[in-house]
DNA sequence: AGGACCGTCAAAAGCAGTAT
DNA sequence: ATACTGCTTTTGACGGTCCT
């Protein structure tokens, strides 16, 4: 990994402030993007790819790539997931805003959700075929991020406004962070029943599983921020009951405990 | 499309404990 | 003190189904 990049709207910052990328719900912006992450590698290495509660979409040059260069959407994912990154990969990943992948992938959240799915079998070949073609033609992987940032807005431009359910889940997703499902929809005038179908059909995940993704984050980024805070600190800054139901997530989501985590992390490059 | 009801069960809460 | 495990009880999230 050579200083894998961060690109958040318009500001570049270093690997390590990952983790202070907004992670959803974020208000939306003209573009579709919540945050770009731009990887590279220069020898092969095994990586991590923490799970987001984000629709992303992945740009690959290099060895792994069919062709050398591809794009694949990648749905809202539970776990951690272990890869080798190849010599040579380079990798751009924009993270969409909540509630946007209709209108730039053309099917919903709930569609992708655990999948990662070649661009052609959303977009069709003719439309993949001229990203890939404006692709080839990028300077680096900064100028490939703004590239694919335009065609997004392009695209979100021709689906036109934001489906009602979508606008419902971003207002929803920010609230069950700190409230129980039920008061929510109380709040917002809607049933619990409907609440919950329309976060599962916009976000990828259930409520819970949502509200668990981010906590997780928190807790991760807090831990990589302050090398030496307690474990009962930062599960208790991050929403957790206590140390012991930290753990358990950990394990649950990573396989390990925090400790082997942040461990993993000091020898295994970030895949986005 | 969205509300109401309901049974099931996973997650959260709470606590006690061990290893270092 | 910290990092972690394991257990029981309680709560509420979930999804199926039916109805408007």
């Amino acid at each position: 990994m050579r200083g894998g990049r961060v690109r958040t709207n318009d500001l570049l910052v270093q690997a390590p402030a990952l983790y202070h990328a907004p992670i959803s719900p974020t208000v939306p912006t003209a573009s579709a993007v919540a945050t770009f992450f731009v990887a590279e590698c220069d020898h092969d290495m095994p990586g991590l790819s923490i799970p987001r509660p984000e629709i992303q979409l992945v740009v690959r040059f290099g060895p792994s790539a069919r062709g050398g260069l591809d794009v694949h959407a990648m749905g809202v994912r539970q776990k951690v997931h272990r890869k080798l990154i190849r010599s040579g990969q380079r990798a751009v990943t924009a993270r969409l805003h909540l509630g946007a992948s209709e209108a730039v992938l053309g099917v919903r959240a709930s569609a992708l959700a655990g999948r990662i799915v070649a661009l052609e079998d959303l977009w069709g070949d003719a439309a993949t075929r001229r990203l890939l073609d404006r692709l080839a033609g990028a300077r680096d992987s900064i100028d490939a991020a703004a590239l694919l940032e335009s065609v997004i807005t392009e695209r979100v431009a021709i689906a036109g406004g934001r489906h009602p359910g979508a606008q419902l889940a971003l207002d929803a997703a920010d609230r069950v962070l700190r409230r129980k499902v039920n008061a929510v929809a109380v709040e917002l005038g809607v049933s619990e029943r409907h609440l919950r179908r329309v976060l599962r059909e916009h976000v990828g995940v259930s409520p819970k599983a949502f509200a668990r993704l981010v906590r997780f984050h928190r807790a991760l980024g807090a831990a990589r921020a302050e090398r030496h805070a307690s474990w009962a600190g930062i599960a208790a800054a991050s929403g957790y009951y206590d140390q012991a139901h930290l753990i358990a997530d950990f394990r649950a989501i990573a396989g390990m405990t925090p400790q082997a985590l942040l461990g993993q992390l000091r020898v295994s490059p970030l895949l986005g």
